[in-house]
DNA sequence: ATAACTACCGAAAACGTTTTCGTGTTGACA
DNA sequence: TGTCAACACGAAAACGTTTTCGGTAGTTAT
């Protein structure tokens, strides 16, 4: 990078003083008409930009928001970070973003290099490996540094800072009851293991469902899939019993249950209703279109990014950690129908 | 956030000086073993970090990669930028990301705003809007200031910088003569307007196929989509042709398209082969599942990343701007079939 | 004529580091 | 006893800003 212009050089370059620069450039009434004039000139002349490192020195904050996600080629936590973009955009914030891949050394190290002065907040999802062990001191350790901090989506408990989620025990519901409410008798669910607290509260809420409509609740339906194993051989299983509908924790998860139910001859949605999480790409495209959960990422998005640039232009006083709920409904597609 | 530790207050707490504790925290020689210690004890004990912004603006570079895309919610550029992201991980940079959503001003905004010192280089993706334009004089500003620059899959021929590319032609020529070769006649293309430079890359590869076997390049088989209407009823007059098979310049496009092939019940692959471009989701879960070219997002993000490092440490010697061509492969799935 | 203003500008500190260049105190050696 | 090196540390500049506090000239009011 070749020789940038500072104040300096203009101030040297014009015989002025660095201070009546400064003041020129901000339309100080303290410098007379002639003098900015000049100044601005030469400063336009010569394409100035104030160099953000010093303005970020000097006011001590940054405009900078720290993100952390566990993956980003997924269409939700995709979502989420345009909403987190464009909400910061708005106030004039801009985003940093690191992926922990599902790694807790990796998020670690994140949460350490991006807690040095470089971001004025963070936003993070936990990553699974993290929630699997239960490991949450690297938070405790910002909060205590008072490093404004928002959960989103994968949050804990024993993290004591703002947080938002999405209604999950409400989405399942949401999700059995339509399948019962179409007659649906045997409902199966496709969920993850039992750390990935996405999945249980999914789970609660289609308990809920199947109890208020008096269905089977066999534990023989609900499905673990193992991440690191093959999805496709443990979906099949799925099939074993004989089931008329699926109510999956994904929509991946829903796309090979259609994919195995035609290859056993089963028509969707008529023989197996069919319902995902996720409101994403599969689901609208694939044939026959999938009726899914929307999580509405945009929306959390801009909720996490709002509460955190609330905390970080009200440092001083301490709010209470807050929690905001966004509900999710059920976009009705092709895969569903009643009997 | 509260009081933070710094330097200062180590070396007035020790009653040493700064440049004291400067170099021992640094293990210097120049510093007794007990004074080391115990400012380092200190410095533990109140967990101090050194901060980033005052390292920055000494060292005149931030580790910092600006990064700025078209938009997020999609495979492809969601793939990139995990390549990016992991690539400038490993040599100790960081990423800000920041969105064009396809509109000039604000990619124009964007480019502004990081180019003020807060990141050491940018690897950037054209709006569709500036290409529409042809305004390029934002990128030529970087280019004057000697900012480091990269351009990746929407590039233009007038901006001076290093640029990684996909082999558009070869891929349209890779998939068009799969479909020749499976023995169909009459190849459909879905492209996009002419001013999107992918679509027109594609295009002449998909021509150059043709011609090599022979078949019909008739101007009613290429249908331009435009983003702003209905794709759905534009990708519908495909289909006024007795066409036996399409390639679509994106999976979206190929999923519609089985779509409606289905509707006018035409099976695929037997009746309507289909080739999509994005190695993504739907291609993979959709049924039937969608043979594609595959973009390599991912080494396309490093490629990038890596040019673009090595050009910010080697600021001093000038290289000549690069070109690297990532080669796309063909996926296939079932939606091809030869005759 | 003196006091009080105004208009205009500069010096210096501050943000938190690192690094160069001194400088004072040892101890060894001739 | 004088010389010199080694050792341990500090002062100050530098990165690029902004802002507070003075200060000087000239003008106006008393």
């Amino acid at each position: 990078m070749r020789q940038k212009i500072t104040i300096k050089t203009i101030a040297k370059e014009l015989g002025v003083s660095t201070s009546t620069v400064s003041k020129a450039l901000r339309d100080s009434h303290e410098i007379s008409v002639e003098t900015k004039d000049k100044i601005k000139a030469y400063a336009d002349y010569y394409n100035y930009k104030p160099n953000n490192l010093a303005l970020q020195l000097r006011n001590q904050k940054t405009k900078v928001i720290g993100v952390i996600l566990p993956k980003i080629v997924h269409h939700f936590f995709s979502t989420v970070i345009k909403g987190i973009e464009s909400g910061a955009n708005d106030k004039g914030y801009h985003i940093m973003v690191c992926f922990s891949n599902e790694s807790y050394e990796s998020e670690v190290n994140n949460l350490k290099v991006l807690s040095n002065g470089s971001v004025d907040g963070l936003i993070v999802s936990i990553s699974n490996e993290t929630l699997e062990n239960s490991h949450f001191e690297h938070f405790q350790g910002l909060v205590n540094e008072e490093i404004p901090l928002v959960l989103f989506d994968r949050v804990h408990d024993s993290i004591f800072c703002d947080k938002v989620i999405v209604d999950d025990i409400g989405a399942g519901y949401k999700a059995t009851k339509h399948l019962a409410e179409n007659g649906r008798k045997k409902i199966a669910m496709l969920s993850t293991p039992e750390h990935v607290n996405i999945g249980t509260l999914r789970k609660q809420g289609y308990l809920k469902a199947l109890k208020e409509f008096d269905l089977m609740s066999n534990e023989n339906l609900v499905l673990e899939i193992d991440e690191k194993e093959d999805a496709k051989t443990q979906i099949a299983k799925v099939f074993d019993n004989e089931i008329d509908a699926i109510f999956a924790v994904n929509e991946i998860y829903a796309a090979i249950a259609i994919r195995l139910a035609k290859e056993q001859n089963l028509r969707v949605p008529e023989d197996v209703s069919v319902i995902g999480f996720t409101d994403g790409l599969i689901s609208e495209y694939s044939s026959p279109s999938i009726t899914a959960i929307v999580q509405h990422g945009l929306t959390m998005g801009r909720q996490a990014v709002e509460l955190l640039i609330e905390r970080i232009e009200n440092e001083n006083e301490s709010l209470p950690p807050r929690t905001k709920v966004i509900s999710s409904n059920l976009h009705v597609r092709e895969s569903t129908k009643s009997k």
